[in-house]
DNA sequence: CCGCATCCCGTGGGATACTG
DNA sequence: CAGTATCCCACGGGATGCGG
């Protein structure tokens, strides 16, 4: 397996792993990157590692219980590290690995897109609430 | 000095809709991209406009509820249009608008991460629940 | 064939209280 | 500070049946 070239590789991997059957791991994999907190916390740590109480200012609206729950599957998946530090009172901070960080752009380029068209989106979503005439 | 830069533009929009706060537009809108099937839907109508039908049998694991649910708010939010010809039996297209169109590549990027990456993510995974070593 | 309406259950996720 | 542990409700979402 070490001897294929980087691009046989991923060619390979786009034919075993199909995001539209519902069975394969791929379609799992998308199903938590489309958490709703997830694009937010990966962006939140865009510019270095980050404490747990700074994420959960950061992102309004958030409960304690979902920010940990999600950082602990983001942390499964390999997409951010958790270091301890044993001070009192104790420090944890987050931090994007190398595979979470080539994700980045990608949920960057979400939330932007969020940010930039949702005035087109919601003159859409006018004129359909005001029953558009064809 | 007189004329804003394009970074400037964008700064500007960034602080007028910021995805980070609870109540903001941009931060609902961008909720609904994080839904389970919108990217899978996208994707799916990147080839041009296809049945109901077909999609229902592209997507595999979607209810018909949360498929015609999820197809109606994206028209509402205008990343897609519905056309119904009156046949019989009758007939129902969906299909991308610019705006859709627009958000296309950048969950069709999220999509091809989740595949390409998975391996990676289970490995990840493996050595979490093994009690990483370090 | 398309998809709305209804029913209903599982669970996502918030609020609160407690620990190291 | 950074969680874990409970409780509990709302709603996401599946199954079924009907209507255009």
């Amino acid at each position: 397996m070490a001897t294929r070239t980087e691009a046989q590789r991923r060619t390979d991997e786009k034919a075993a792993y199909d995001a539209y059957l519902a069975e394969c791991p791929a379609r799992r994999l998308l199903d938590r990157l489309s958490d709703k907190w997830v694009s937010l916390i990966l962006t939140g740590l865009a510019d270095g590692p980050r404490r747990y109480s700074d994420l959960n200012r950061l992102i309004a609206g958030v409960s304690q219980k979902m920010l940990t729950q999600t950082l602990r599957t983001m942390e499964r998946d390999g997409l951010l590290t958790r270091t301890v530090t044993a001070s009192v009172p104790v420090r944890v901070d987050y931090e994007l690995t190398p595979l979470g960080r080539s994700l980045l752009p990608l949920m960057a380029a979400i939330k932007e897109w969020a940010e930039t068209h949702i005035e087109s989106v919601t003159e859409a979503q006018h004129a359909y609430d005001t029953g558009v005439p064809r």
